[in-house]
DNA sequence: TATCCACCGGAATTTATGGAAG
DNA sequence: CTTCCATAAATTCCGGTGGATA
């Protein structure tokens, strides 16, 4: 059913970009002093998630690039701090700072490595540091370009004169219509998948996603997917529970992408169906011992655990009903096994 | 209402890690 | 090799919140 998985990739940008032509040459026209050897202009690019933040900074870039010499750097910044976006953004460059390298020297190392033109995109910019906007937006031919959800509340963390590096350097994106997203995912159906899909159930797949493209795409695939296990034509799957499935693939990726000490809680918690942060703790110093026997890490106090937690309910793994504790998605099995 | 209790999460402090310098 | 140093992660400390109870 599906013949190049490609299209479906988060990374994947398309050929052309439907219904943003505006925010486009929005920042097609911020982007152009580097056409002249300059540094693009710095954007504040704002909008929910999934409706193609990320993608419009690629798909402006690459265009940007096939007539100029400009180097692109993209930076995922959350949870990082003035430094470590600093490093992230060296490492983007090409750059291999040691895990040490003081603040100021990973700052030098940046000057000296930006010699054209570069693109440098915060993506989950909405708690980047002060610090480190300051750092990037003081290098010479370095345009900044923040990808915040919250564009007045992140204005309103910003010193006077970085607020005004921003003042009409602002591009809004909003969550499609059904009839856009529905656009959207026409030809990545037909590049993707073996057979066509009717426009009506690209339609009723949109009206599932709330506009976010991202969404919407994850849902067309997973439509493809379970078209092919039940072996049965396309849009006679429930769209419904092809979302509910692109959601767990989601939320499936994420786990994986954690750490040990998060994959024991999330373990504890998905096994207990439901528990509070007492019976939580309880249980963690239960089988700490046995859980961290052969890992290479020991076990955390309560306030780590506490953290830990906390970045689950963020990517919403885990959530807190008042004050009791429940995995959102049973589908999503805990990858370590919690001994009884 | 007053008070207790469990819990949360911010801030300061300590510890672990690993590259660099001597 | 040892010491030094910077960062990241964990711990310690603690004020604040909200629900339960007398």
């Amino acid at each position: 059913m599906i013949t190049d998985a490609h299209v479906f990739d988060d990374e994947h940008v398309p050929d052309r970009l439907l219904h943003r032509d505006a925010a486009v040459g929005q920042l097609a026209r911020a982007f152009e002093p580097a056409l002249d050897g300059a540094a693009p202009g710095d954007v504040l690019l704002y909008g929910p998630h999934g409706v193609g933040k990320t993608v419009l900074c690629r798909h402006t870039f690459d265009r940007l690039q096939a007539r100029a010499d400009a180097a692109w750097a993209h930076v995922e910044t959350m949870g990082l701090s003035t430094a470590g976006v600093i490093r992230a953004t060296l490492d983007a460059l090409g750059g291999d700072p040691a895990p040490t390298t003081p603040r100021e020297d990973l700052c030098l190392a940046l000057r000296e490595r930006v010699d054209r033109p570069t693109v440098v995109v915060l993506d989950e910019g909405d708690e980047l540091p002060g610090g480190a906007l300051a750092r990037l937006l003081d290098v010479p031919l370095v345009g900044v370009v923040p990808i915040v959800h919250d564009r007045a509340e992140w204005r309103s963390r910003l010193a006077d004169d970085h607020r005004q590096r921003f003042d009409a350097r602002e591009v809004g994106l909003d969550r499609y219509t059904v009839a856009e997203l529905a656009d959207i995912l026409d030809p990545r159906a037909r590049k993707g998948l073996r057979t066509s899909v009717p426009r009506p159930y690209l339609e009723r797949i949109a009206d599932q996603a709330a506009g976010r493209a991202r969404t919407a795409i994850q849902t067309l695939r997973s439509c493809a997917e379970l078209a092919a296990d039940q072996d049965c034509a396309i849009d006679a799957v429930n769209v419904r529970v092809a979302a509910e499935r692109a959601r767990t693939r989601v939320r499936r990726q994420t786990l994986a992408s954690l750490p040990t000490h998060h994959q024991v809680v999330y373990a504890l918690v998905w096994t207990a169906d439901r528990l509070t942060p007492g019976e939580l703790h309880d249980r963690y110093e239960a089988v700490a011992d046995d859980l961290y026997r052969d890992r290479d890490r020991t076990p955390v106090g309560e306030r780590a655990r506490r953290a830990k937690l906390l970045k689950l309910v963020h990517y919403d793994l885990v959530e807190r009903d008042g004050g009791v504790l429940r995995a959102v998605d049973k589908a999503v099995r805990p990858r370590v096994e919690i001994p009884d």
